[in-house]
DNA sequence: TTTCTAAGTGTCATTTTTACACTTTCAAAT
DNA sequence: ATTTGAAAGTGTAAAAATGACACTTAGAAA
């Protein structure tokens, strides 16, 4: 596993990890499990660990991700910093860092970092720390370890807010999609039900799609048309400053 | 000032303050002076310091604002962590850190913090290791210490950002304020023209202003009804999820 | 051939946005 | 008393965006 030549782990300073991904129906996130004997509920947690001195953040990030779960070179932007004195001090909690870290005791704060992936791109394995690693359904977590159940909350919130603003909803989607995944998609990640005629109508017009003129086959109704993300149309929009993507 | 118990400083971790005002003509930016034996451009930093194991980061914020600058009890929002491992490595800033710190070599990764306040609200008192304190505009800004730049350019496009989606720019006015310079507000945080009679029609129709039905006095033109913010009525549409609060 | 399921489509009323120029009120200067 | 300078304040019409709403179509399976 990666080793870090001779630098040294920062024992203030971790990162925590929000993946999100969507299996066509609800959100889901990518949670590690830390095994048996721990209390349930908070036996899941995000993959997230100690920082080494001599990486920056982001690249921590990605290290502990891989590290957990397998994942590598995933996009991650920075949803902030958590930093409550008594964030790691759940008993159940101190249990488990006195099995894994050196300075058990130390008080930690942590940056939190979210990606959006597309869940068949990326297979997670456990290693590590981890007994396993997988996707659960986000609106049925409801606690889990540390804080990061505070974390997984101001990651959908901040999802939310972004997705008014920047169609980042497609890296959540495989290349090709239907229409009705994508409205499922907002919907889901909204939290609430939107207009079907509306909904395309807007989309369309936004001219970020591209229709492949290549219909779904094999489902038991009418097949849908498939689209693609159009990149380049959508970095000339932005330069120009268009910001109007919500629903 | 300020006693810490028997708490300890954490070598990790630092906050600092980006506090805007605004002096009826340009968004300004509370700075601390670091003294003459400073290369130029870089004596000017934002206010931070390292933060104690035992209060949480918004707190820590707080202390350090009132230690460098004498504001107090000022509503402080995240803006994020920023970690580059070679963030306070300049030579004139370890120079400078030798000076102040126990452990001046330390990896330190900073929490920013952004409010926004009413300049004739907080007069700015220079204390600890800030030679002086005061508000400088922020397009005149152009080099800070340490990652000071690189985190106010974040914190002005989170604040371009933000008051779209909330009213906040009225944090930055006076109780009393006319339209005007409402209008300039906005016109100097978003960076562009915005015109007259449309921006007066859409913060009127908003329903968040409360005309005073009282005029400026000793202007050398016609004077501008006062206005003051109406936090009641906002309160109530924001409940609705009401977020057009943009221009 | 019937049935089931999701895909796909258009219109009208309302609201929101954009572009644009002249009159009014006061203080200061003459 | 009159003039001047400076910012405050005001309305309309065209274009664009939004919101509400219901039926037809294409394919697979029975």
């Amino acid at each position: 596993m990666l080793k870090k030549n001779n630098s040294k782990l920062n024992p203030n300073v971790s990162v925590d990890c929000v993946i999100f991904g969507f299996d066509m129906e609800n959100l889901t996130v990518l949670l590690i499990d830390r095994g048996e004997n721990q209390f349930p509920g908070s036996r899941m947690a995000l993959p997230g660990n100690l920082i080494y001195d001599d990486e920056n953040l982001e690249q921590a990030a990605n290290r502990v991700l891989e590290e957990l779960t397998s994942l590598k070179n995933i996009y991650l932007e920075q949803l902030g910093a958590f930093g409550d004195p008594n964030r790691i001090s759940k008993e159940s909690d101190r249990l488990w860092l006195k099995s894994i870290r050196a300075e058990p005791e130390a008080r930690v704060i942590t940056i939190a970092y979210v990606s959006l992936v597309q869940i068949s791109d990326y297979i997670p394995h456990a290693s590590s720390f981890a007994q396993s690693a997988g996707w659960a359904s986000v609106n049925e977590i409801h606690e889990l370890a540390f804080d990061h159940f505070e974390i997984l909350t101001a990651a959908k919130d901040q999802l939310k807010r972004k997705i008014n603003i920047q169609p980042i909803g497609f890296n959540l989607l495989p290349e090709k999609f239907t229409l009705s995944q994508l409205h499922r998609l907002y919907e889901s990640i909204l939290d609430k039900p939107l207009d079907k005629r509306n909904f395309r109508r807007k989309v369309q017009k936004l001219g970020i799609l591209t229709n492949l003129k290549e219909k779904q086959r094999g489902v038991p109704h009418k097949p849908s048309e498939l689209y693609k993300f159009n990149e380049e149309r959508y970095l000339e929009l932005s330069q120009d400053g268009f910001d109007n993507f919500g629903f």
